[in-house]
RNA sequence: GGGUCCGUGGCUUAGCCUGGAUAUAGCACCGGGCUUCUAACCCGGGGGUCGUGGGUUCAACUCCCACCGGUCCCGCCA
């Protein structure tokens, strides 16, 4: 298997740390990293300089009087520039990139790893349709999942259903209290419900009680409380999943709650968290002492009526997951950053796999949070509709004379780009207020930038085959992608396995996004600058068509990872 | 009150974990480029006390402390 980037570097750390040795010097790490002075640099100089009493200018200048570079090197010299050690790419590297791109085509710059994750992410409660911070969940979760996949990892996708807190109880009320609007797509009917439940219940709290006595009897099991609580919680997650789907975002199992109390898991992790001695009875309720991870509060894991919380179902699903992978990770909100670390910390006490978790903050509305108990919240459907008719507009003004459905299909797939692109470029910990503006602007370089340049490669080689030009099985010479465009389009569709690595061992989906956009930047250039069909000579032309061939695929490779649509034509 | 994350040109944003070379892009603004592979593109320009004040260091957007502003959380919700 080749893996351009990462051999790279291999080979440069091999190179340095030779000549790290041979100038006398010692060195662990190599301290290797990206420049805009050349493909890669080292700041080893700074280091070595304290402990030799030299100047970091003299280190660097030692160390690469010493680099030995073997034939056929990915290296094409190392130079020092001050103290910094700068390594450029040799040609090996560059037209080895182009040859393995044609050899792996959709395989390329992935499969270095191993494993069993088991991913979860959205988990919203089903009792109402997903929100513009749900998708948030969504989005980065289902990256992610796209990078760990390819990376080579076996992934498994968990969308947890809560099928029994105290939200589908009023759901399951509600739907007895009110009319349920049969024509609606049915996580908004079940959100109607909800919304008004919750007023009814805020203005007469007396009938809070009618919701625990349902509580209580999902969790004895009582079959016609169970067979409401379903009903109401498989409408909304019907209408959930169908959202998803609009989006790209699929997951391969629906694990319910109460299947671990069913199961009896519940009650046994409950048993095995006092065989610790952790546990207490605090004011009738049953809660853990964490002191010792660093929590000063208590975490009760189960109620005064003898009832289990979330969170103790939570800690069984856990333990479920730790059996079936090797890496657990779950997207959750940053409303959850205290309970997932108590989680963790329980898991930990009782000798569990514990789980990683990747936290992103809020989205929030001008006026304010998100809620769907007020409905106070913008639907990612009323989002995904409004895209959709905004990018046909887009289609149509750039596009009038091609047929309707030609316009509705790219329209779909750029809405979509646009949307999962907006949001999973924006690092994590960064809270974000949703703007109707922002959300349906085209003007920015987002997805559909990605896209285009995709489908500009397409129009090529479409034009290639439609004249003949193209002969897939005439040699290619590597030896002539010599223009500076040409290079750095190279260059960066190498980096594709490097950027995977990372992402995948950060967990930073957001990273990916913005190689994205530095990838179709250096085709844009290169189609700019460099012509392809009308290339000096045949031979010029016939491997400029099968490098554009490459940078479909690295482009294509690169949409999918983050789950949008390559369009041929837009 | 305790904890948490964020604060980078008019707006949005990368870099911060793992300190080092002129702080990354986009939008908006100004100027240029379609008889030649899709101008959802490309080229150039102006615009930044990296919230504030200390500290550590040869070197701080990056690490530490304090403060200011905002987010989220703080036992029987999820």
């Amino acid at each position: 298997m080749i893996i351009l980037f990462l051999d790279f570097i291999d080979q440069v750390t091999s190179i340095l740390n030779d000549a790290v040795r041979s100038a006398g010097f010692e060195a662990e790490d190599m301290e290797l990293g990206p420049s805009q002075h050349a493909d890669l640099s080292s700041r080893i100089a700074f280091r070595l300089a304290s402990v030799a009493k030299q100047s970091p200018k003299d280190v660097a200048e030692k160390i690469a009087g010493e680099i030995v570079i073997p034939k056929g090197s990915f290296i094409e010299k190392v130079e020092a520039l001050g103290p910094y050690l700068n390594i450029w790419a040799s040609r090996n590297f560059i037209e080895g990139t182009v040859l393995a791109i044609r050899e792996q085509k959709e395989a390329f710059g992935g499969n270095f790893s191993e494993g069993r994750i088991l991913l979860e992410h959205t988990s919203a409660n089903p009792n109402g349709p997903l929100h513009v911070g749900h998708i948030r969940n969504s989005i980065i979760g289902d990256t992610l999942g796209r990078i760990l996949k390819r990376a080579g990892y076996d992934v498994e996708l968990h969308y947890y259903v809560n099928d029994m807190g105290r939200q589908i109880a009023i759901v399951s009320w509600a739907l007895g209290h009110f009319e349920f609007d049969e024509s609606s797509k049915p996580d908004h009917a079940i959100a109607d419900v909800y919304i008004k439940a919750n007023a009814e219940l805020n203005a007469h709290p007396e009938k809070v009680a009618e919701i625990d006595k349902l509580m209580q009897l999902v969790e004895k099991g009582d079959a016609a409380t169970i067979e409401t609580f379903d009903k109401a919680v498989d409408l909304a997650v019907s209408g959930i999943k169908e959202t998803l789907k609009k989006m790209n975002v699929a997951h391969d199992e629906f694990p319910k709650e109460s299947s671990f109390i069913r199961s009896g898991d519940v009650s046994r992790i409950v048993e095995e968290i006092k065989a610790t001695g952790r546990t207490e009875i605090d004011n009738g309720a049953l809660v853990v002492n964490l002191q010792d991870y660093g929590f000063e509060k208590t975490l009760v894991i189960q109620r005064t009526d003898g009832t289990s919380l979330y969170t103790t179902r939570d800690l069984a699903y856990h333990e479920w997951k730790g059996e079936r992978a090797d890496r657990i990770i779950d997207v959750f909100g940053a409303d959850h950053k205290l309970i997932s670390g108590q989680l963790k910390a329980t898991l930990n006490a009782i000798g569990k796999k514990e789980p990683e978790f990747v936290i992103f903050e809020f989205v929030s509305l001008p006026e304010g949070s998100m809620s769907t108990r007020s409905g106070k919240f913008i639907s990612a459907d009323d989002l995904l509709d409004q895209i959709k008719t905004q990018a046909y507009e887009e289609v149509d003004k750039r596009r009038p004379e091609m047929p309707d459905d030609f316009k509705a299909k790219v329209a779909e797939i750029v809405g979509i780009g646009a949307v999962r692109y907006d949001i999973v470029k924006v690092s994590p910990e960064k809270s974000t207020v949703f703007d109707w503006k922002e959300a349906l602007d085209f003007e920015k370089q987002g997805g559909p930038f990605i896209q285009y340049s995709h489908a500009r490669a397409c129009s090529i080689l479409q034009k290639a085959r439609d004249e003949g030009l193209w002969k897939p099985e005439e040699p290619i010479n590597t030896a002539l992608l010599v223009e500076g465009s040409e290079v750095s389009l190279i260059k960066k569709m190498a980096m594709f396995d490097n950027m995977l690595d990372q992402c995948a061992k950060e967990l930073r989906p957001h990273t990916f996004a913005i190689y994205a956009r530095e990838l179709a930047d250096a085709f844009n250039q290169f189609y700019r600058f460099v012509s392809v069909l009308n290339a000096e000579d045949e031979q010029l032309r016939s491997t400029r068509i099968a490098l554009v061939d490459c940078a479909r695929m690295v482009l294509a490779n690169t949409l999918d990872t983050l789950g949008l649509g390559a369009p041929e034509s837009m």
